[in-house]
DNA sequence: TCTATTACAATTGTATACACTTTACCTTGA
DNA sequence: TCAAGGTAAAGTGTATACAATTGTAATAGA
């Protein structure tokens, strides 16, 4: 998904991929092509461009001769993309179950290790979580299958600068590593029906995990993007 | 997906698309924006725009300085593609057999029947393979998630122009209508797993068949585009 | 005759200019 | 004070012009 792509659209493209990401430009807030262009150095065109690319890619929405918008996920589109999201990567999975090599499987476990390492020592919180998205990561794309892995990989961007901060539930970071060790048990047996029921449920529990820490925080923010979670919640 | 866009982009998009799915444009055809504004009467901007659109849908392929060209289906993407619909769409029948609304269950079962009359009477294929896609639609859209839909057709979007042609092997209309049926029983029975396991197996065993037709047909085809699938099988 | 280099043609990428739509503000009337 | 209408400002959609890159063909050299 991440192209090097030298022309100037694909450029932009990646620098507000980026500010959405960072939560510098904010879901609900205006992407307005004259502006950008300024800011970026160049000119409309390009911007445009990689304006229509982001919206085909939902990362923001746009209408005819209205501003287009960084994509505001309400609540019930987020529960919608886990739920999805539950499904691939639990197919993705019961596929890596058996697909993988030997060198991916032993990477997947190396990656878990430092995961599991990192808790034990209390390591920084946010190296856990890129641990943690890594795995998802490596589980997707043993399955060899590269549409399922560009479909799984491009709603996981659209949740990807929510997903991180589900560890900031209490005790939420041992619940994760504890399924994550079952869905390597299963792996590791070589049982893809389980290694799929697990990583399903998995996904779909931090769907619901990130809910409900939204729903909690709900009396105090309109929205609940990343960018004011992280403040309410430096770790 | 096919959104009524006033603009001339979005008309364009459209035109393209038709006329990918009609075999106007088979793959590996060039997509030359000049020629294109000239043919629809507008200028390159619009074009290049749909263009964008369509590259970021996986109808087309686009690279820096090099020619948009309609995006070639060699028979291994073609294989991931049904393997990642057919999880998708047994996802869905898994949920939409508790969660379609009466009236959604009997306009399936409505389709369903009307399937079955076309085959018992010797109908138009075309309207069988119509039927079929209508089926497919509705169990996937029963599912009562946006996301999940939306993934779906988009993924389905892609072998649309292909899919219809499962039909031409010899006995595979009666299979698939028996499929159906099985898919149909389970969802009566409010059996989600059934109606999952089925469907997978289902949509899995139509990219199985077409598979096979291409790979009989490969000797006297470079492409198997379904236009000329067409011309050989007119039925 | 074949290969390599170079110039030219064709096509894409970008900038700018303009037309049309939407939005916001201001005025006017009750 | 508030509502309604209109007008100006802002922003998007499109066309055109130009720059940069790529494909091609012709020519020169071996």
């Amino acid at each position: 998904m991440t192209d090097k792509d030298p022309t100037q659209a694909g450029t932009v493209r990646l620098a507000i991929e980026r500010e959405i990401f960072n939560g510098l430009l904010a879901p609900g807030d205006a992407l307005e092509e004259g502006r950008l262009a300024g800011r970026f150095g160049v000119s409309r065109t390009p911007v445009r461009e990689a304006i229509t690319q982001l919206a085909q890619a939902g990362l923001v929405t746009k209408r005819a001769h209205k501003r287009a918008v960084v994509a505001a996920l309400d609540p019930e589109t987020l529960l919608e993309l886990f739920e999805a999201l539950s499904e691939l990567e639990g197919a993705a999975a019961f596929l890596s179950t058996t697909r993988m090599s030997e060198a991916e499987r032993s990477e997947l476990l190396a990656i878990h290790e430092a995961a599991a390492r990192n808790l034990r020592l209390n390591g920084d919180p946010n190296e856990y979580a890129d641990l943690g998205f890594a795995f998802h990561q490596r589980i997707v794309s043993g399955c060899h299958n590269k549409v399922l892995i560009e479909t799984t990989e491009w709603l996981a961007l659209r949740v990807l600068p929510y997903r991180r901060f589900q560890v900031v539930a209490p005790g939420r970071l041992q619940r994760n590593q504890s399924d994550h060790d079952d869905i390597i048990s299963a792996i590791v047996a070589r049982d893809a029906a389980e290694a799929r029921r697990l990583m399903q449920r998995h996904t779909l529990e931090q769907g619901d995990a990130l809910m409900r820490f939204i729903v909690l925080n709900k009396a105090t923010h309109t929205d609940f993007h990343p960018a004011a979670l992280g403040k309410e919640h430096p770790l």
